[in-house]
DNA sequence: CTTTGGCATTTTGTATGCAATAAATATTGC
DNA sequence: GCAATATTTATTGCATACAAAATGCCAAAG
């Protein structure tokens, strides 16, 4: 999870540019909802929160407006990008597609202790689902959909769905998530597992699309209901 | 093609910021060809030859870097990204997914008089076909998927084919394609404008990922060519 | 009361200087 | 003569200073 290319090097002492560090503690200030969309990001402001100068914090936020978690407008500063709901539809058009994909390729390329592993989870995630506990449901789904991923045998793929999930991520982990959504989602990854045990590419591939169809219904009843608390605060009546 | 967002903005002059103006000069030296693979990218040479200084400079690399156009190693600079023989095969298979998914929602989606265009620019692909004009051929074809994707409306999907295509890119124009593969490459873009007629998303889909899958054969044949050139040139007898 | 023009302040954009790391070269010991 | 080490040189990383642009404010005109 942490230093990806310099734990690779044999006992290389983790010495990460400054512009990495700052671009990824950013990253997590979004992503957790500390710095919600739409707000200014104000170049002096976080040079003394981060306590670092201007140079590494700009170059950080090239590349967050590169993997277009910011924005930036030329001499007007950089700002937490907005999703529109329209923005939220194409991106997880996109994802489910990208996910098919991981899952198809996994189908066919993964190994008998990953799906050995991958079963582990499931039931690690069955046991979180039973006992109601969303947190650690969330951490262990997001444990299978990366070992998926691996399975893959796709860097450029992993790649281009890390990025595409990061700008939705906090959105999953803010979505509507009753009991019935829950169960189905659960289900869902019986399916998978399904699949995978007799290398079943399409019918993977199949599986996540709806899956992630799904969790599109979730997380744009949320947004909905987020624009009618938005609208309902701003021509209020208190 | 230039201008994407100010242009947006009601007669908005164009005004770049400077480290966009070196990242996409940049960009164009390197999939012309004149920055090779491998090719070490000195900061303070390349300020000489730009005309600008370090610090929006190194804004563009690390632009570019998120590209994953250039690589970056800690206090040892940036160069070329060089690619595998591995990487053009995942990058191709994720490419043909993205278009394939391009095609299968501009089925859907594209407008009549969208159609329309594409169909005068089939005809125009194939006069230069006829006549044997590459160039030409590329700059259509080019046109064509453009529009494909423009008719698809999804903006993160066409961000991210973009990305992956223009790591591809050089390699695209430098395949082997020889006067077979090149029939058949029209004979498939006839196939597109049969399924876009009917609306036929999954043949849509089909025929482009087929289409990407011969591209890759080409730039296999093409990539192995070279490396034999290489490892002639090695342990050459001159 | 609204609007417009100019001034002051703030903020971003760019250039440059210094420090730290890595590469290259010279030097010394064997 | 070779190898290991010291020294020099070059290059990147970071910080700061200066320039340009934008925002906010206030006053004056309509």
């Amino acid at each position: 999870m942490l230093n990806d290319e310099s734990s690779a090097l044999a006992l290389g002492i983790a010495r990460k540019p400054l512009h990495e560090e700052v671009a990824q503690r950013l990253r997590e200030l979004i992503t957790e909802g500390l710095l919600p969309a739409g707000s200014k990001l104000n170049e002096r402001v976080l040079c003394g929160q981060l306590m670092v100068s201007r140079t590494p914090l700009r170059e950080a936020l090239k590349l967050l407006a590169a993997q277009k978690l910011i924005e930036l407008s030329p001499n007007r500063g950089a700002s937490v990008a907005v999703l529109t709901r329209a923005d939220v539809e194409q991106l997880f058009e996109l994802m489910a597609s990208l996910e098919g994909l991981s899952g198809e390729l996994a189908a066919q390329r993964m190994s008998a202790s990953e799906l050995t592993e991958l079963n582990a989870l499931h039931f690690e995630m069955l046991a979180a689902h039973a006992r109601r506990d969303l947190p650690n449901y969330y951490r262990i789904n997001r444990q299978i959909h990366e070992l998926i991923n691996r399975s893959a045998r796709n860097q450029a793929l992993s790649d281009t769905y890390n990025s595409v999930n990061l700008r939705i991520q906090n959105l999953r982990f803010r979505s509507n998530f009753n009991t019935a959504k829950w169960d189905a989602a659960v289900q869902e990854h019986g399916l998978m597992l399904d699949a995978l045990a007799v290398r079943d590419a399409s019918a993977m591939r199949a599986v996540l699309e709806q899956h992630l169809r799904h969790k599109l219904q979730a997380v744009l009843d949320h947004f909905d209901a987020q624009a009618l608390v938005i609208s309902a605060t701003l021509g209020g009546s208190e």
